[in-house]
RNA sequence: AUGGGUAUAGGAAAGUCUGGAGUUUCCGCUCGCCUUGGGCGCGAGAGAUCGUAGGUUCAAAUCCUACUACCCGUACCA
């Protein structure tokens, strides 16, 4: 037997290099078609995306939301009518101005967000206080003319996969509890997930455009920096006032709503990439994985043994998928260890060997695949094992993910320490809640504020304290480097 | 958007400086044999208008120009 050097995955402490040949060889995403920005789902991938976004799905459903389907164009009228929307996203709109040869009268717009697709529509649905809350999602592409490097399912010129929810409410107050709602979703989400999560209200200068203020999930990539994985918009009445919805209130009169939008994107799937993943590729949630258990039969020239093995090994896939488990057999003619790195390289939970010494007990062989933990286990008790050992992995999964990120958010009392700790994680230090010192611990720090943090993530250490520019009393509030 | 780097078979590289037949290596792929408890081996084969478009030249993967995409930063944004 020959040591012959295989293709190997770049080790995941070369975070940036790991990422992008991970999706390459694991069958991610295909980065390859010609236009920046853009890039293919192959089936490998989007079996994972649609995995993941089936749990948004059900989360949503079973909170009261309805899904829904705009369009992707947006006439120019109506996406100019909010001004301070409009300058948040006028540098990166994409505009459709010909039908054919022949210039269109009115200019369309491919959204980057459906704001002003939806609420044109929210005017005329929206008559009453019977109405509310009106709660609508869609999964839809957006395009933003992103100017920044892109990077895949990152940063994205389309992004395929985003989800938008959108409601509507009789006051600020009502609104105001959908957002706090909606951040509690995305948290269990990711919790889901096994995905590490914090919380933040993001600053004056970085809320949504139109937004009276804007929270965010944010996790941590393994380089240090901050992923934004979710976000949940107070729009106040500023867009019903500017798209005239209004309904009747109890006393008969026309009143404005107030509304909310919240978003996650196909980010969620390179977080839990991100998260996960090992030096030895995927590493994925079982509920999510797309192939949840592999089979590799270990067979023998051609003696009798084999058939006894493959027909183990279907009967084994059947058991499994009997219990809604997703199974492959892999019979091809390789060697066992090259499927081995196959299967783990693609972050199959569960895989089972079975061979002649296994059917001999009656048992087979079941690896987990983010501990390598190997056991004999009972052929006839398989299903049942499995299943708790997927129960367990998630488990260990968040317990292990929960450790690295919590490790990784300092507390800093002075600008100098945070300079020392730069890039490490997410920094805890005071501030004043004046933009002016904000912008000052950005500038001097290099690191973006991420906000004040909002519900468990501030519960830890001290609340409050004096702000590290001016001195004068202050809140803690995150800093860190970002995507 | 801007600074730097890169582009040769499905992937990774050598060849480019100094122009001379698409040459070579590893992985992957196809077929046959042999094998299979952690990346077997042997043999045969397929696969490239050298990123695109112009230009210089008797002759361009190689020199020049422009464009596109990707990678690493920075500013801005999710």
């Amino acid at each position: 037997m020959k040591n012959v050097q295989q293709p190997k995955l770049p080790p995941k402490s070369s975070f940036s290099e790991w990422y992008h040949e991970l999706l390459a060889a694991a069958e991610i995403m295909d980065i390859r078609y010609p236009v920046k920005g853009l890039y293919v789902w192959p089936p490998f991938g989007f079996s994972l995306r649609k995995n993941i976004y089936s749990i948004i799905r059900e989360f949503l459903d079973n909170d009261g939301h309805e899904e829904a389907l705009f369009p992707l164009l947006i006439p120019e009228n109506e996406f100019m009518k909010e001004a301070e929307h409009i300058k948040g996203f006028e540098d990166e709109v994409y505009w459709v101005t010909h039908g054919g040869v022949t210039p269109l009268e009115m200019k369309l717009a491919l959204r980057p967000t459906s704001e002003t697709a939806i609420y044109p529509m929210y005017k005329l649905w929206v008559r009453s206080h019977a109405d509310l809350p009106l709660k609508l999602y869609q999964i839809v592409n957006t395009f933003r003319y992103e100017t920044k490097h892109t990077r895949p399912l990152i940063r994205l010129r389309e992004i395929t996969s985003f989800k938008e929810a959108h409601t509507v409410h009789a006051d600020w107050d009502d609104a105001a509890k959908q957002v706090d709602r909606a951040i509690e979703l995305y948290q269990e989400f990711y919790r889901r997930i096994a995905v590490p999560t914090i919380v933040s209200k993001r600053p004056e200068w970085d809320k949504f455009p139109g937004a009276d203020y804007t929270l965010a999930v944010d996790t941590l990539m393994p380089d240090g920096r901050v992923l934004q994985i979710g976000t949940a918009h107070h729009l106040g009445d500023n867009f019903a006032k500017t798209f005239e919805i209004t309904y009747e209130d109890v006393d008969g009169e026309q009143v404005y709503a107030h509304q909310t939008c919240y978003g996650i994107s196909e980010r969620s799937v390179a977080a839990t990439i991100s998260v996960h993943g090992d030096d030895r590729g995927l590493v994925l949630p079982p509920e999510i994985a797309p192939v949840q258990v592999a089979i590799v039969p270990i067979i023998f020239g051609n003696r009798d043994s084999n058939e006894a093995v493959l027909s183990a090994c279907a009967s084994v896939r059947d058991t499994l998928t009997g219990h809604g488990l997703r199974v492959k057999v892999d019979d091809r003619d390789e060697h066992p260890g090259a499927k081995y790195y196959r299967w783990e390289l693609k972050g199959v939970p569960v895989r089972i060997e079975i061979g002649p010494r296994d059917i001999a007990k009656n048992a087979v062989m079941m690896v987990r695949r983010d501990t390598a933990d190997k056991r004999s286990v009972p052929i006839d008790r398989i299903a049942g094992e499995v299943l708790d050992c997927m129960d367990l992995m998630l488990a260990d999964m968040y317990t292990v993910a929960l450790q690295k990120f919590d490790s990784r958010i300092f507390d800093c009392e002075t600008l100098d320490e945070a300079l020392e700790l730069e890039a490490q994680g997410i920094l805890r230090l005071c501030w004043c809640q004046d933009p002016d010192c904000g912008h000052e611990i950005e500038d001097v720090t290099g690191l973006r504020m991420l906000g004040v943090p909002v519900g468990s993530a501030g519960s830890e250490a001290a609340t409050k304290g004096h702000c590290v520019v001016c001195g004068r009393d202050g809140v803690v509030t995150l800093m860190a480097r970002t995507y």
